[in-house]
DNA sequence: AGGAAAATAT
DNA sequence: CATATTTTCC
């Protein structure tokens, strides 16, 4: 009947995803041109906003377009932008990345995959699309597609897919009425205060939706009557770099998660240091009255807080759809 | 192609 | 040494 309607109604304004969600990472995180320009003849990039210093966000560009995220890397062996040329005006892409050691390198020649680096915001994109898809269809061929994050393989949502699974489980097991669960199988948490156990920091940081949970009930249907979005976007273009080479490498970064005795005890959390992904939707802190143009027309306020601050979304209804 | 386990890197 | 991510096997 029509109740239906309202409610899948409902539920599919909220999961209409934000204008963020639908641009794919990689084009949020460069602008072609820019990412055209180095590669040909401005090498004066800056390359490398590898991370110097976490401290503090130097993000000057309102747009940052330097497209520089490869610096570390360049996932693709044939994708132009790989050079990370010395970047002229800033220094030098820093020290030495770790495992690649890449970052002086040429582009083009036989480069592994850097190992990629989940980030709290590629993270939460890929909770989205399983979200969205649903525990049963949630497979890692899909939740690429949906993610539509470049660089992304399918390798990698599956590795992805199956510690997230391990930790919805040692949730499930830990939440449930409480002491049940007798055997310790926590395996290595077991805090109190709760879910803080080393893996666990970084799919803390994204809120897992409630029906995960629950086996025994997916939630009402989730017929969705159209693709969602993402999926529907096909790009061939240099895809492999961007969010792949922003999210892999820097695996500096991970040193600060990576910290086996973690100590993150922030309560107000969600305020992760993104590289290059928390440009996308983490705004330096700029509180100015001076509101800071989006100029891009793609870039809504997303200010979502990793927390559990859902709710603020924009209403997109479909993707740009240029195309 | 999907899932799990082992291997390796950090 | 532990965790994260990759690679291999089923």
């Amino acid at each position: 009947m029509r109740e239906d309607d309202s409610n899948w109604f409902s539920r599919w304004e909220e999961e209409l995803p934000s204008l963020e969600e639908l641009m794919p990472l990689s084009q949020t995180l460069i602008t072609p041109d820019l990412a055209l320009a180095f590669d040909i003849t401005n090498p004066t990039n800056t390359t490398t906003t590898n991370n110097h210093h976490n401290s503090s966000l130097h993000q000057n560009q309102p747009q940052p377009p330097p497209p520089p995220q490869p610096a570390a890397v360049s996932p693709t062996p044939t994708n132009p932008l790989a050079s990370p040329q010395p970047n002229s005006g800033d220094f030098a892409v820093d020290s030495g990345e770790l495992g690649s050691g890449a970052v002086g390198d040429e582009p083009a020649r036989t480069l592994k995959r850097p190992r990629l680096v989940w980030t709290p915001q590629l993270h939460k994109r890929f909770v989205d699309a399983v979200a969205h898809l649903g525990i049963k269809n949630a497979v890692p061929k899909t939740i690429m597609q949906i993610m539509n994050v470049d660089g992304l393989t399918r390798e990698n949502v599956a590795s992805h897919l199956q510690k997230y699974r391990l930790y919805l489980k040692r949730m499930q097991g830990l939440s449930s009425g409480g002491a049940g669960a007798g055997n310790g199988a926590v395996g290595g948490g077991g805090l109190t205060g709760g879910t803080d156990a080393a893996t666990d920091h970084l799919f803390a940081s994204s809120p897992v939706p409630a029906h995960f949970l629950h086996p025994g009930r997916p939630n009402s249907d989730h017929f969705l009557p159209f693709v969602p979005v993402a999926a529907l976007q096909h790009h061939h273009h240099q895809q492999q770099m961007a969010a792949a080479a922003a999210a892999v490498g820097n695996p500096q970064l991970q040193g600060q998660y990576h910290r086996p005795m973690g100590h993150f005890g922030s309560p107000t959390n969600g305020q992760f240091e993104h590289p290059f992904l928390a440009r996308q939707t983490q705004q330096p802190v700029h509180r100015m009255g001076a509101p800071v143009h989006n100029a891009v027309p793609g870039f809504v306020e997303d200010l979502e807080s990793a927390n559990g601050n859902e709710g603020r979304k924009v209403l997109t209804l479909f993707p740009t759809g240029d195309d």
